[in-house]
DNA sequence: GTCTATACGATGATAGAC
DNA sequence: GTCTATCATCGTATAGAC
């Protein structure tokens, strides 16, 4: 394996980024997909051990710098917190939170993996990428719940867990696609510029987060 | 086909919806859901064409009588409004948006299909499906976005579409499953209660959509 | 360790008899 | 409308070559 052989799993894995954000998961057989990479049909088997499995180390690949982003930026914002002696900006949380996952959007071969992170759910039977993927979250959860309620010192932990649920389903929405929002505006134009679309996600959330707690539940 | 033998049309309907939501859309077969229905496997192609026009059948036997209840919720509050000379209440629009949902998840055999609904949310890959959701959408949209307007005089029409994509997104990650909630949550008990779910989203959301717009986009 | 050729069981879909 | 029979294709498994 040297620089200019990518080696084939390294291939396996570009290929199947690509036709599974291209054609669907179901809709990709493995034969089509070693074709294209060059490769045996059962390579497949031999580096991934399945279909899914495969489906699987995709995503990883990616979701592990992302994520490594996500704990740096909780990081820095709770040490330039703390060196000012106050509590780290929601907005500038949840900004840390959202961006690593718009900007993956914008990378050579990223743009494909994020069409692929929303159409994951169909699938019950894809147990393994959903326990893979709460076990990428664990340690940015840990990290920013804590940030988090530092920044909302007011409202109750189980608050606090519903409405990051409620935000990151509005991330997950936007990142789905542009189709559903562009026949939301029934044509209207709509700027999907990457900075502003982040803008109005934080400061949506921002504000459902701040909202007071309706007295049955405080 | 009398009152006590359902036909065979339906009764495939009613063991797709329980088996697609049990195990998954690929992984059950049709042989499988035929036999639990009692039909010959050919039927499935005979009276719906394709497996996945049988999946698309399924949402909309469901989808039809739920969006009727939100056209329904919309026009009550906007006489009301008009009645009292006043704008509709922005967490009232938001309740007869989401409940209808919720309270699928409730009636018998709802609950399974409330769970592969909400996934049609975060799934293009079956493209019949999106445009049959699409279209099921389409009188909800054109009915409730004018009366958001109102309740939101302040806010841009173009913001607004995208508050209003973001609320939809924390209700598709609401009712996909309260498992990622629980994981959320590290084991502290979360209450899933409808009637405080709903107020809580609505809160959220309702906050979220109030928030003014930044500089840059208005 | 890697890779290849090949075979197996199951699947979704279809054609044609009744 | 319903059935049986049949087809191409799928994911997977394995034996054996480098």
């Amino acid at each position: 394996m040297t620089p200019l052989d990518p080696g084939t799993k390294t291939q396996i894995l570009d290929v199947a980024e690509r036709l599974f954000a291209e054609q669907g998961f179901a809709a990709t057989s493995l034969r089509a997909l070693t074709a294209a990479a060059g490769v045996n049909l059962a390579a497949v088997n031999y580096h991934f051990g399945t279909k899914e499995a495969l489906l699987v180390a995709v995503f990883e690949r990616r979701l592990r710098p992302l994520n490594e982003r996500r704990l740096a930026g909780v990081d820095a914002l709770m040490r330039e917190a703390d060196a000012a002696g106050r509590a780290p900006s929601l907005e500038g949380l949840l900004d840390t939170l959202f961006r690593p996952v718009l900007e993956m959007a914008g990378e050579p071969g990223g743009d494909s993996c994020a069409k692929l992170f929303a159409r994951v759910h169909l699938e019950t039977e894809a147990e393994a990428l959903e326990s893979m993927f709460l076990a990428q979250f664990c340690a940015v959860r840990d990290r920013i719940m804590p940030a988090l309620l530092r920044a909302l010192p007011d409202l109750p932990e189980h608050e606090l867990i519903w409405r990051l649920h409620f935000a990151i389903g509005a991330l997950a929405h936007t990142m789905q696609s542009t189709i559903r929002l562009q026949w939301l505006a029934r044509g209207k134009a709509m700027t999907t510029d990457r900075e502003a679309t982040l803008r109005r996600l934080v400061g949506f959330c921002a504000a459902g987060m701040r909202a007071p707690a309706s007295k049955e539940d405080r």
